[in-house]
DNA sequence: ACAATTAGGACCAATTAAGTCCTCTTTCCA
DNA sequence: TGGAAAGAGGACTTAATTGGTCCTAATTGT
């Protein structure tokens, strides 16, 4: 569905309550700090651990911690963390596995488009996030905005300006 | 796991397959061609039928021709017919179903992020993803790059020259 | 030793996606 | 006017994925 899963979810809400505390917080700690279900949130830190995002002290008094700075952690760092790497199509990644593959312009294509998805996810730090209505992803998404002189066919308008 | 479904990839292939035929084709026809199940090509054409992206004709001699010119036809647009509106999270569209919300910085930002993904691809058009290795589609990834001079902390150097 | 914590999985229930199939309607043509 | 070709609309089944829970180590401070 172009959906991310809940716990990649979870997994941004953690990292950004984890963001604006600087000290070491035990998992417990974080799930009741972000409202969410404990198993949850332990499932999603274990991964956020292996991935190198966060720092695990373990024991009495053990806990995690941001790895680096927020703002040089991207939000495509957290959801591959969780979820491994972005593909919006299958053919998104490994190229060879796919029988009409030559014939096909559409494919091709989906990898510059995923890539392009890849980079702008990129550009988005947890500082970023953890900001509520950050301007800089405000701007992000401004630069998205269709260039300048657009070549529109007449019939087009009505489906833009309803969209 | 921020994937397209399987029908919404048939989807954007069947309609490339349509973008270069310049007759109608019936939905056996053009399974066919795209070398697809002919029975999920059915069901995703009844989609796009539906959605106004494609014109049918029933009957004998019936069949599936695109409804506009595919310059103005938007691979949200495709996107959208077959599984609904874009929403990474749950909280990017309806907003006011998330208890935490308030006190999520995480989630208003994915409204943003959300808006940006789908107004890049709402910029890729069919015609674009008909032709392989699209030099408009290039270049729109191209626009994700980084903007020139970026503030980055020193200790992000490692990352970037990684990524 | 014990309590607090993370590591690493196993497991199950619920949801979703993918693939089939059936019946009805529309249109063309012999 | 009847039959064949085609789409419309859904129901149904099965497989895959997700979300949630739990269990058993291993580790560390008191």
């Amino acid at each position: 569905m172009l959906r991310l899963s809940k716990l990649t979810d979870y997994g941004t809400v953690i990292m950004t309550t984890l963001a604006q505390s600087d000290c070491r917080r035990s998992a417990t700690d974080l799930a009741a700090a972000a409202n969410l279900p404990v198993d949850a949130a332990r499932k999603v830190l274990k991964d956020l651990a292996r991935a190198g995002l966060v720092q695990s002290e373990r024991g009495a008094h053990g806990g995690y911690a941001l790895a680096r700075p927020a703002a040089d952690i991207s939000v495509t760092a957290i959801i591959e963390a969780i979820e491994g790497p972005i593909a919006l199509t299958e053919c998104s990644i490994h190229d060879h596995r796919c029988e009409i593959e030559q014939s096909c312009g559409a494919r091709s294509n989906w990898h510059l488009i995923n890539r392009a998805v890849r980079m702008a996810l990129e550009q988005v730090s947890l500082a970023d996030m953890a900001s509520p209505g950050s301007g800089r992803i405000a701007a992000l998404a401004r630069r998205f905005a269709p260039p300048a002189p657009v070549t529109v066919p007449a019939d087009s308008i009505q489906r833009m300006t309803r969209a």
